[in-house]
RNA sequence: GCAUCGCUAGCUCAAUGGUAGAGCAGAAGACUCUUAAUCUUUUGGUUCCCGGUUCGAGCCCGGGGCGGUGCACCA
């Protein structure tokens, strides 16, 4: 007999033993007075309490037992006396295991070692466990478990839990924090004839009744945009974007972003806001501006500081300063100094593309604190409006944090034709690839304004100190198995 | 797509090419304040899959699957 089969078998059985006992093992309703970390805390000796969670300890004294029981918010003793609750009930509970779900009436009481505990008077299984849940004390340590079963994942592992708790404090935190400010939130469409926005490769589906392709949205952006020309003044949308490339530490085929945009605004009042609100964020959830980065043995392996006011710095600059003399080569002399370097950069066309590279690898992986890196090349953002001083350059940040893009900022282009001409450029003269309503749109007259986008996983990975993008989504996509 | 590392009991992990082991969980027993409870006994294996080398493969070789990491890709 195979073991898992065996230890299937002995649980199945405690089920069957539970029906004949006339005790439901699926349970039903069952009020509690709240969460057991809640009711732990606000523990009064004496009092009367109803908990309900799941068993995820069990310490047997003979005819004493002290058991946890465990929900999302945390873990709290019972302690269950065959005295206490009546031989019939005893025989009930000793069908129980590890991994149930019960409800429970009792008396708050503090053990001799000062736990606050509670003592059970009567109790009600409310979901038999048919299998065994992970070892107790490494939790579930598999990669591939931890994502494929999440579940298992939030149950056996307190670390995952308080991500995913921080990760929906810090979405919710940025709803308020805008709407406090008066932006709205709206939803535009995730399925888009024409998936602008951004340049990645989107998702392709079909309507059957208008018989046409469409495809999942890979930027809300355009969308947002028209809600400018039609006189919202300060909108955003937190939702899903979707691109279909490749997959890795850093990139899930669906993310969450956050674009907000802002009427009459530029990009230096939305780099301000993100400023503000990130700072927000990390105060009032991830315990300060200091956060700390650690690896599997609890050792530090970074410090980010978000201490204001952020490091500003021009695009050209901060090249010039990873490799000196770059702004007086010629192309030639780049490429040589970048094979130097050991950058392979043989496969760009352009030379904006190999200053790029050189950006992506001596400024933005090293730049751990927030970096404002402004006046990029027009060539790298074509939404955004060109500088009225130096017209190779937009008027934009991209905001640098734990060597990631985690925000970029723009103040919008709104000039139709320009608009029209860069993205046509961008698109090498494939028209059919123009949004034509939305240069339509433009034409009826966009407000100035400044936009901005999160990548809400990258920020939730930096402010909780994730390394992986799968740590901070709760069902990451995998390859099917078998 | 390329490179590299990994896959052993339900979970966490061991195992020079020579009888696959431990801890936890499970089962049986002892114990009325334990908290990784303790103590005694004990069940449990398609070593990811297919093939090869060998007297003999968890281990070596080839192919495949899934996963981690890096690179490539990615405004």
């Amino acid at each position: 007999m195979e073991s898992i089969s065996e230890l299937l078998a002995v649980r199945r059985q405690k089920l069957e033993a539970l029906s004949v006992a006339g005790e439901s093992p699926f349970g039903g309703r069952f009020d509690t007075d709240g969460g057991v970390a809640e009711l732990r805390a606000g523990f009064v000796e004496g009092a009367g309490v109803r908990a309900a969670g799941r068993i995820t300890a069990h310490r047997d004294m003979g005819k004493s037992h002290f058991l946890d029981i465990s929900d999302f918010s945390g873990r709290m003793q019972i302690f269950l006396h065959a005295k206490e609750v009546g031989p019939e009930r005893y025989a009930i509970f000793k069908h129980l295991d590890i991994g149930d779900w019960i409800g429970l009436e009792g008396e708050c009481f503090t053990t001799k070692s000062g736990e606050p505990t509670l003592r059970v008077k009567s109790f009600k299984v409310l979901s038999k466990s048919l299998r065994p849940l992970p070892e107790k004390w490494h939790g579930v340590q598999d990669a591939e478990t931890k994502y494929r079963q999440r579940y298992l994942d939030l149950i056996a592992n307190p670390d995952s839990r308080e991500k995913f708790r921080q990760r929906i404090a810090i979405v919710r935190a940025i709803r308020r924090f805008l709407e406090d400010r008066g932006f709205l939130e709206v939803e535009t469409p995730m399925m888009q004839a024409i998936a602008g926005g951004a340049a990645a490769q989107p998702f392709q589906t079909h309507h059957n009744a208008l018989g046409m392709d469409l495809f999942l949205r890979i930027a809300p952006e355009l969308y947002l945009k028209r809600l400018l020309v039609g006189g919202f003044p300060k909108v955003f949308e937190l939702n899903r974007n979707f691109r279909n490339e490749g997959i890795s530490r850093r990139h899930n085929p669906e993310f969450t972003m956050l674009e907000a945009y802002w009427a009459f605004a530029d990009f230096e009042k939305m780099a301000e806001l993100v400023e503000e609100m990130v700072c927000h964020l990390a105060e009032t959830i991830c315990g300060g501006l200091r956060i700390e980065h650690k690896d599997a043995d609890g050792q530090v392996t970074k410090t980010i500081d978000l201490t204001r006011p952020w490091k500003r710095a021009r695009y050209a600059d901060l090249i010039e300063e990873a490799v000196p003399g770059w702004g007086a080569m010629t192309s030639e002399e780049r490429r040589a100094r970048c094979g130097e370097l050991g950058l392979d950069v043989s496969h760009y066309g352009e030379d904006f593309e190999v200053a790029q590279h050189v950006f992506e690898k001596l400024v933005e992986e090293k730049s751990i604190n927030p970096l404002y890196v402004t006046h990029c090349p027009k060539e790298l953002v074509p939404l955004a409006k060109q500088n009225v001083d130096d017209d190779t350059v937009v008027d934009v940040y991209e905001l640098v944090i734990n060597g990631q893009e985690i925000s970029p900022g723009y103040s919008e282009l709104n000039d139709p034709d320009v608009q029209r001409a860069r993205l046509g450029a961008q698109s090498g003269g494939e028209t059919q690839k123009l949004d034509e309503d939305f240069l339509n749109a433009l034409e009826y007259g966009m407000p100035p304004a400044g936009g901005i986008g999160i990548g809400i996983d990258r920020l939730v990975m930096m402010l909780t100190g994730a390394e992986s993008i799968r740590d901070v989504i709760l069902f990451p996509h995998m390859r099917r198995r078998e």
